[in-house]
DNA sequence: CTCGCAGGTGTACGGCGTACACCTGCGACC
DNA sequence: GGTCGCAGGTGTACGCCGTACACCTGCGAG
């Protein structure tokens, strides 16, 4: 009975086997489903074998965030900064959103991983060879923060109160609309086409771009303002001192 | 020994009780030491006693976010736009580094609480008097994003590695400038009074203020084009056709 | 006087991350 | 060819978590 019979002996687990196993069973269960223990179960492992591979969960986060982070392709060569920034954030968001858990982790990270920095130094190094100084940069990256990773942190899409029967729902509308006045003028415009205030009705990928924009584009101003004598972002600005 | 003895009974229980004490204990302790179970130990409570308050952790949560956003100040009136927004996104930073603990909670909220309605509310109708166009409101809404509640989602603040003796540090940064040339030299440069790449070095407020600067100059120069005869931005532009 | 109910209690369950001791099978080396 | 070490998988156990559910208790309304 015990023979040659288990035909599949399993192939041996390893950290890279480890890590798609993590990030494909997020991408389809969520981030909450992802236990150790439910992990090693997909895995056909008792949870503590995973621990011969990664150090702790921390550890298989970062992998997975990592992983990620690879698929972001590298920009085309040749366009102008603005262009391959753009072009590479939008990538970002692609990937991104093929993988919903992804922002929430990468929030929560404390220090970077190899893949992050390797994104990283070609985003900086896009700026520096488009014209940007060190400083600049610098602010450039913060400004972008998030969306560097391509996605934007959105506020609330929900609207209170979830799917209701109409009725009620049109009693909280009223509600809505005596509190919160322009709340509700907003959300009644957004979703004119819809019945109902309810629904996402916002185009993300527009907000996205639009946000997006504003920020290249206040950079490229500032950019030109560069090199010139005693100009806003010249190498080395005085910073303003610390603690006042 | 058991007359008159235990001197205060304790003051009963009460949400808001509850919310105060939730959040004073993440303020102090980190968001990862608050759980119902230390909470309760915390009023002299056993744990099940919170939840005749509070549904469930999730709207403990939101009650703490509540308690949070409510600290945020009304505008002074009669600045313009642009400088009401500034200066209550500003106050609103001031109250979100006073609770380090919120941003994460607040992007992990999922639908608004009454205060941060009243909140946008109140910052939707600043734009709208400002002469913002329902429709560009709405996208600078999102434009700002997490701005709007003081905080950046920066980008990794720490170097990998943490602190470590001076020479391994050494030859970590040599194997830093190898594979990635532009982030170390970015760090090098924004740490430069430091001796080390350690550190955060940069001014957040600075990073803060610059950012929102270049979106709120973005807004107002769209805002410009608002109302002239088609109009970037005015009264129901189309929208992009969804799905393409 | 009693009845109901808001508010506090006790016990228990299932899930989590992971420390620690253990086993096992394979490749290196004499 | 025998031994040894060790990488990799196992089993058990601990302490923490959120919270369901039944229970008690004391107070104000009737």
């Amino acid at each position: 009975m015990d023979g040659a019979v288990d035909a599949l002996p399993r192939a041996p687990l390893s950290r890279d086997r480890v890590l798609r196993a993590a990030v494909a069973r997020a991408d389809e269960a969520g981030l909450d489903a992802l236990s150790m223990r439910k992990l090693a179960q997909e895995l056909g492992v008792v949870p503590m074998a995973l621990y011969k591979h990664v150090a702790n969960k921390e550890q298989l986060l970062d992998g997975m965030i990592d992983v990620v982070v690879a698929e972001i392709e590298d920009p085309a060569p040749g366009a102008g900064w603005k262009a391959a920034v753009r072009q590479r954030i939008l990538c970002a968001r692609r990937v991104l959103l093929r993988h919903p858990w992804a922002s929430q982790v990468i929030e929560s990270r404390v220090s970077p991983t190899p893949a992050t920095l390797r994104y990283l130094d070609s985003m900086i190094g896009t700026l520096r060879r488009g014209g940007f100084s060190v400083d600049l940069t610098h602010h450039a990256i913060h400004a972008l923060g998030s969306r560097l990773w391509g996605f934007s942190q959105e506020v609330y899409n929900e609207p209170p109160g979830g799917e209701a029967d109409p009725r009620t729902q049109a009693l909280m509308l009223g509600e809505m609309r005596a509190h919160y006045p322009h709340v509700t003028e907003l959300a009644m415009a957004v979703s004119h086409d819809d019945a109902s205030v309810v629904g996402p009705g916002c185009d993300d990928q527009f907000e996205f771009e639009f946000a997006l924009d504003i920020l290249l584009d206040g950079l490229d101003r500032l950019r030109d303002l560069h090199g010139q004598p005693g100009g806003v972002f010249a190498e080395r600005p005085t910073r303003p001192v610390p603690g006042t």
